[in-house]
DNA sequence: GTGAAAGCGCTAACAA
DNA sequence: TTGTTAGCGCTTTCAC
């Protein structure tokens, strides 16, 4: 048994629609009348059905979120935080994992849809190009993270990721590093090449050389960089310094200095992205870490604010501080 | 404009309920029929509206996931399997972080409710003894992860955590330690409570020690985790061997043992628990390791059985495997 | 200050 | 095989 408007009103000898003013306290309403109709609302544990409300009002109060994985670090915290500040304006949210399968991706998308999502966040899209597109309402609104779409009308928000690179070198120079290295995912992340050109134009600028043995571009995977770091220290020129790009490459470089007996910081040096303990490694690491609750903040009021049809500003990128090792 | 039934049926040129026979499969349609109305629909794009066939059926399809603090590395890895399992079987997953808050919590859970979701799962609850199980329609399908609450009718998961504390003393022992300790969260955590539990007993039946001193119960974090390990090395008797009990535990252990500038494996040995990247530590961690597949996998199981109405197995808890600290 | 009534889009029971 | 109709619980307009 459902508790309805109607059934307080019952108990309550008015009209249901006397109960929704009460409820919704739009003024029309004696005092008297209304704070009795509260109570007993309160006693019998009403509650809207948000269901009814979203299917006259056409608003669902639902955002949807799909991020590619997130039992990653990173997209957890960011998970969170996008939890927290679509909450904070009175959003839930639908959550989804297309785990980078763009038919996972596809479905979890039609199905908020289907559920009256009022708009989406995705976060590293795996579909930017695709038909998909063609399926959504037009002017549907969304808002990515980390990798542009194109259909996205209300823009997006990433991390700063040429001044990534350009900030490595800097870090690597200053501690007298000349033979400088990378480890990329696909360019079809455009952060990964944003990273690429934002390196490269650092070694340009201190008149480093730019040697394609250190610059490997690849897959985001643990495997991968681990064999790309291998075939670095095979070549008779070795890099004394490597910056990975991501969570996944940054944990394949580990594993390679850890089976090849190096020392960190002395036989080479690593600089990190976005690992949360990099504190507790033995050197400790130095690390870049993307500022998730920044991003979260700026993806949500950028959608909330299409959503509800206020203006906002375009939301811009945010910058990726370089948290040295110490502790 | 919304795609309806209607405006199909308008279309097709015959009666919504035809359409909507037809695109349900409910065969009492002639195959050229469907076969055109299906490809109408497709051309427009026409998406189910969930609102209005939930109002209808007072069924939503949506699970209702709220969490501790999905940005913990053990939460992000069950909330992905849940998702995953929730999706599997035609569900969506509404997500939420208490942050250990139980406003927060109960806030979450009612705007849950109002939007109608059809069971929820819970873990790591804060409110198993609050007065708001009252405000939950009876019998509403609960499913506890990790930390058990009394009102939920389908019962819950969680690791075997006595036997943690069991294996612990075992592996110690092997590698011939005898003063033995361990760092728990509060006891109103359950598990923490089971896992001293197993210690304790361990301890006894290998006729051990069990030194007070050692056995430094509190707040699940790494300040906690690290000031006890402090208090611990400033006795005049100091443990060998270190038993964490959580993520935050173990890196608060982790941070001490490093400015105290000891060496694991040689001046104490400690066990871990939850920390993924326990084989990137030097040198590499044995650790604890919650198995969060198979914990979704009964968790939704269980739940799903529940709001369906199948009979299903009480969901029974999942062991906890030591991985050792080799690669 | 209160009530009557329409309608959101769907499901489901019944009629033809 | 197809159409008619009622009703889920709410929001909103209009009348009293």
């Amino acid at each position: 048994m459902q508790i309805t408007l109607k059934s307080i009103a019952e108990r309550a000898g008015v009209s249901y629609q006397t109960v929704w003013r009460a409820l919704h306290g739009e003024g029309r309403v004696s005092p008297q009348t209304q704070e009795r109709i509260r109570e007993i609302a309160k006693e019998m544990n009403y509650r809207t059905n948000r269901f009814a409300a979203g299917l006259r009002t056409n608003r669902s109060g639902i955002v949807g979120l799909v991020v590619l994985d997130v039992s990653n670090a990173f997209t957890g915290a960011l998970t969170r935080a996008i939890e927290f500040e679509a909450r904070a304006r009175g959003y839930s949210v639908f959550l989804a994992n297309s785990d980078g399968d763009i038919e996972r991706e596809r479905d979890a998308v039609l199905d908020m849809i289907e559920r009256r999502i009022d708009g989406l966040i995705i976060s590293g899209a795996q579909m930017s190009q695709s038909y998909l597109f063609t399926e959504l309402p037009k002017e549907f609104p969304i808002v990515w993270i980390n990798k542009p779409i194109a259909r996205a009308g209300l823009g997006g928000v990433g991390s700063r990721n040429f001044d990534v690179g350009l900030q490595a070198v800097d870090y690597f120079a200053k501690r007298g590093h000349q033979r400088i290295g990378g480890i990329f995912g696909p360019f079809a992340n455009k952060p990964f090449e944003a990273r690429h050109e934002g390196l490269v134009e650092g070694l340009a600028r201190h008149g480093l050389d730019s040697n394609p043995d250190w610059l490997k571009v690849g897959e985001n995977t643990i495997a991968f960089a681990h064999q790309a770091f291998m075939e670095m220290w095979q070549g008779e020129q070795k890099p004394q310094a490597v910056l990975t790009t991501s969570y996944r490459l940054t944990e394949g470089v580990l594993t390679a200095v850890q089976e090849l007996g190096l020392k960190r910081n002395e036989d080479v040096e690593v600089l990190g992205f976005d690992i949360q303990y990099a504190e507790f490694l033995q050197p400790p690491m130095a690390v870049f870490r993307q500022q998730y609750g920044e991003i979260a903040r700026r993806a949500v009021e950028r959608l909330v604010a299409g959503i509800e049809g206020h203006a906002a500003p375009e939301a811009s990128d945010v910058a990726v501080p370089l948290q040295s090792a110490g502790r």
